[in-house]
Order: structure tokens, then C-alpha cells, then sequence
DNA sequence: GCCAATACGGTACATCTGTACCACTAGTAC
DNA sequence: GTACTAGTGGTACAGATGTACCGTATTGGC
């Protein structure tokens, strides 16, 4: 869950590809960048080449040389929002592993994500776009599925897949609420349902930590 | 997680407001009614004038006529399928008293419910259009806030959340997987998450049954 | 049976969007 | 320096959409 790399990702474009200068690769990731940039603001819905070509600070004629049409360019965008999710699976694999799997880390995780409101956003869109387009549901899945495969080992298919249900609840809560669920709160949904995982009911005399 | 009025309420039109007969508030439901059939089918997005037109076998300009504009339509067609949603916390709340608030009986709404992909789609079109209008956030958190009140007094705040939580993940997990969860993951899930709760961790000696 | 009021159906129009196109300009090879 | 290639910017166009409008049909009262 952890959104370090944010920053550097969806930064806005800064200094645009000078106008006129051939670069073909840097205005096309430019351009894929703008879209990327663009969707958790004015929803998939509104995208469109003029948009992204402002944002881009590229012509609109630039949007349409490089992607056979808007669907592509979409895409394209989702993709590359996707594999900021994709990091996002490496850290919390790195932390989980580290600090062990504990409500404080789960919720630690959740939170820090929860607070990036456009990553929210996104993961929203991404859904509503796999529902358009099946093309896309491996990218609307694969970042459950990633903390799913690495839950299960420890905790069982059951708690590892409520845990990652949880957490898209919790996204889609905080994605209509301004004010997202407390950590406290958190906290003790994870500490309930670790409650029931194979390895803490083996040693249910000493239940989870609710500090 | 009851659907038994979605057949009533969503049901293809049928047959039309008569042609050129004056019935202006039957015409109005009308045409509420088809814009709420369509949102599930064709998404928030292109729900268009003409297209609700169409379905509900009126002329375009009758779907201009009663509505100040497109948006006020959608939200119209909004509450209208809020309502659906509505009815499903009234049943949940009366099976769940009825049996009690067991893995099983959860899991039976749930799954009821996940089983309406169109319930599905309504739901997650809901929550991108609260993203997108403020005015329609009461109405995604509604149901949610329900199913809480509902169970709060006997799992108390975290567990209960945490039921909901896991319902909204499923639901989008739903919304982008043809095959839902099977039933059997959904109720180690809830077996879980209740094994968490003040009621039962009073009664650890007795964990939830899960046969 | 006739008339005023209202509802309705269809058309018209301005705007927006995706996409194709073309003249121009920046790079590159000689 | 010159000519060629390819990237770029701006324009053009067809289709779709929201919305206004107007003639016509329907209704209820006399």
C-alpha cells in the first residue's frame, strides 16, 4: 500500500516536450503520462484528446498520432496507473514481511494508501473501466490477487481474502467520504479477522494485540 | 442482500406510456424508470436522453420535458435504484433477526445479492457518481451505514464494519470476475471476522461453527 | 360538439468529440 | 549548405449529444 513512488509518478508534467522538438518517445509518454494524470481528476468518462493534449502540452493532432484511438490511449493510461498499484505490492510485501502481518501493519498500509485520494480515485476507475472493457480485468484484479498470494501462505485463503476485501471496501468507503475510516477502527476490523486466521486460532489463548 | 423486488423494479418497461396520451406523471416515472434499467446496462457515462428515450418508448423531447437537464435525470434514475438497495437492508435486517447473524446467514445475502450482477453494476456506478457529485454521496453510503446500525449492537462497531467492508470488497471483486467468490470462501471469510467479536470471543470456548 | 389549455412528438441548432488530413518545421545524411 | 525524411501543429469534417422550440394531438369543461 505504500505510495512513495507517487510522487515521481504522477507528478504533474512540469516542463512539457519542447513544442516542435521530434521526440517521439518522450511526447508519447508524455501524453501517456497526462492521461494517467487526468483520470482520477475528471473520471474516465471525460477523457478526451483535446484534455490530455492541454495537460500534455502537446498538440491534438500529437494524441491521435500515436494510439489508433482514444480506447488505446485509455488503456495505455491504465496500464501505467496499474503498475504504480503494481509497486505498491512490492512494498507492502516488503513490510508485511518485515514487520510481520499484525493489525498496526495492515492498517498502517491501508491508511497510508486510503490517504492518497487520487490513487483511491483510480483504483475506483479501474474497476468501472473493467466493467466496460474485459481487457482490463486482469489489471483490476491483479493487485488483490498479488496481496492474496502473499497473505495466504501465513493466514489461510479465507483471512488472506477477507483482508483484501476489506481493504476494497475500505477504498470504496473512503472514495465517497471525505473523511476515511479511523485507524483505531481499522485496526480492530484487521485484529477480528486475524482473530480467526489458522495461525492465531492455534494460539487463541493469546489473541491479537489490540492495543 | 434481498432481490426479490428487483424483478418488480427493474423489469423491462413493457408496454409504454400510449402513444400521444396525456399522463404526465405516469410518462415521468417512465422514463425514471428506463433511465434506472439502462445505468446497469450501459454505465452512468452514456446514459443519454435518446437512449432513455427510446427505452421508455417516448419521444425526446418528453425526457427534456420534466427534468431541468441530463443530471438531474441521472440522480432522479439514482435514487430511484437507491431505493432498490433500500429495500435490500429492510430484508437483511429481517432475515438476519429471523436466523440469527451466522457465517451462513450472511454469506446467503451476500451471495444473493452478488448473484444480481445488475445490483452489482448499479452499485459501483453509484459510488463513481458520488465521486463525481456530492450530492449522491448520502445515497452510496446509505446502504452501508445501514447494514452498520444493523449490526453494531451485537458485534459491535469494528466487527460490524468490518462485515460491511468486506461486502462492498466482494462486490467489486464481483463486479470485474464473471465467477463470484464461491460461497463456501465467503463464509470461512464471515466465520473469520466473526470469531473477532465481542460476542464471540466472550464464548472463544464456542467458535463460530463452520461445517 | 366546440374551445382553451396542456401534453406530446419531432425537428433544429449550437456544441463537443473522435478522427483524418495537410502544410510546415526540425532533424539527418550527404 | 542542401535535400530528404519524419515529427508536429493546426484545421476540417462527420457524427453524436444536450437543449430549445413549435406545430399538432389530446383532454376536460361548457
Amino acid at each position: 500500500m505504500n505510495t512513495e513512488q507517487r510522487s515521481e509518478k504522477l507528478a504533474p508534467i512540469g516542463e512539457a516536450v519542447p513544442a516542435g522538438r521530434h521526440d517521439p518517445e518522450g511526447r508519447r509518454r508524455q501524453i501517456v503520462r497526462a492521461a494517467a494524470e487526468l483520470i482520477p481528476e475528471v473520471g474516465l468518462a471525460k477523457l478526451t484528446h483535446r484534455l490530455v493534449a492541454h495537460r500534455a502540452g502537446v498538440s491534438l493532432g500529437s494524441t491521435t498520432r500515436y494510439f489508433a484511438n482514444l480506447d488505446e490511449l485509455r488503456k495505455e493510461a491504465l496500464t501505467e496507473i496499474s503498475e504504480i498499484l503494481e509497486q505498491d505490492i512490492a512494498t507492502t510485501r516488503a513490510r508485511l514481511e518485515a514487520d510481520g502481518c499484525t493489525p498496526e501493519s495492515l492498517t498502517a498500509d491501508l491508511a497510508e494508501f486510503l490517504a492518497e485520494h487520487e490513487l483511491v480515485r483510480i483504483s475506483i476507475e479501474l474497476v468501472v473501466a473493467a466493467n466496460a472493457d474485459p481487457i482490463l480485468r486482469p489489471l483490476a484484479n491483479h493487485w488483490g490477487e498479488g496481496i492474496v498470494a502473499l497473505l495466504s501462505p501465513t493466514l489461510g485463503p479465507a483471512v488472506a481474502r477477507g483482508i483484501v476485501l476489506i481493504m476494497d471496501g475500505a477504498t470504496m468507503h473512503a472514495s465517497v467520504n471525505a473523511h476515511p475510516l479511523s485507524n483505531d477502527l481499522l485496526r480492530d476490523i484487521f485484529a477480528a479477522i486475524l482473530a480467526g486466521s489458522p495461525g492465531t486460532l492455534a494460539t487463541s489463548a493469546d489473541p491479537p494485540r489490540t492495543p
